[in-house]
DNA sequence: AAAAATTTGTTCTAGTACGAACTAATGAAT
DNA sequence: ATTCATTAGTTCGTACTAGAACAAATTTTT
């Protein structure tokens, strides 16, 4: 009770970051969802759609999965025929994934309508508020890991 | 296969907002995790901190934790004696719920650190910035919120 | 006042999320 | 070559997540 706890400035802006970000998971997820799709499977099928595929850890560093939760994704996708996995002949450790014929078809149908449908909530803003926003969260960003590493 | 798909200019803004959420669930829910809690359980006492508690539907509004969700979080909360829940008198419906003594200590102690802990990272960005960054992410989220509504 | 619609909270299921422990394979150091 | 350290993936335990179905209480409608 009653500590006087004066509330810094920063924090009216962290919670925008919060409540942006979950408001775009909602929006985004909701659609993805009505595809078929979990946002981490959509993730995935997007990375990999139009490339020969990847390393699990290409995979992960590239979505920002991490690497205990992209086994149960992948089973997943693999088990319904989206991808399929395979040995790489020049390291053993690494697994090779990529995209099936029934997974790019589906790539195919889900990317661009997806992309279509952010695009309604981003035209909302003009193409240099876009780009203010695009620094500043980078700013952040790079604030965050430094920080970290620190 | 090779349908020239351009690439829309927002997609890197859109980029940057989950990079950047993400990494500041990571620089904070690391920090957070170190002091013994959970990301959501550091949302329920810090929104439950210096209040006389409210009811689960106004602590879900206030955390954006979905009220499923919820169930659980104060499930442990309440099992280690951070948080009581009781009925409310006026509406049998509701559930009133406020930190314990136990619980009221322990905001003391871990919110004040988290928001210096935090500050550190903020503090990398100018004032301005920081105006910036939060008018661009408001106007976002609008955009969002108002296109899942439409 | 009775029926219908809404609100609040819990329960259930499937799918993440993170960290830590583990195995297997590659690379480095000597 | 053998030990040592690192890297790639999987597995495990606990916790969170959305969404849907549910029961109970309140409000609205008639």
């Amino acid at each position: 009770m009653n500590t006087e706890f004066h509330k810094p400035a920063y924090l009216a802006t962290l919670r925008e970051l919060v409540r942006c970000g979950q408001a775009f998971e909602r929006f985004s997820g909701a659609h993805v969802r009505k595809l078929g799709l979990t946002p981490a499977q959509f993730d995935v099928v997007a990375t990999l759609g139009n490339t020969h595929g990847m390393s699990c850890k290409d995979l992960g560093d590239k979505t920002l999965i991490t690497k205990g939760t992209l086994t149960g994704v992948l089973d997943r996708l693999e088990a319904n025929g989206t991808l399929k996995r395979r040995a790489d002949k020049l390291d053993a450790r690494r697994v090779h994934v990529a995209l099936t014929a029934k997974g790019s078809a589906l790539f195919d149908r889900v990317f661009p309508t997806h992309i279509a449908y952010c695009e309604t909530a981003f035209n909302r803003l003009s193409a240099a508020e876009l780009k203010r926003l695009h620094d500043g969260l980078h700013s952040l960003r790079t604030a965050f890991e430094g920080e970290l590493a620190a």
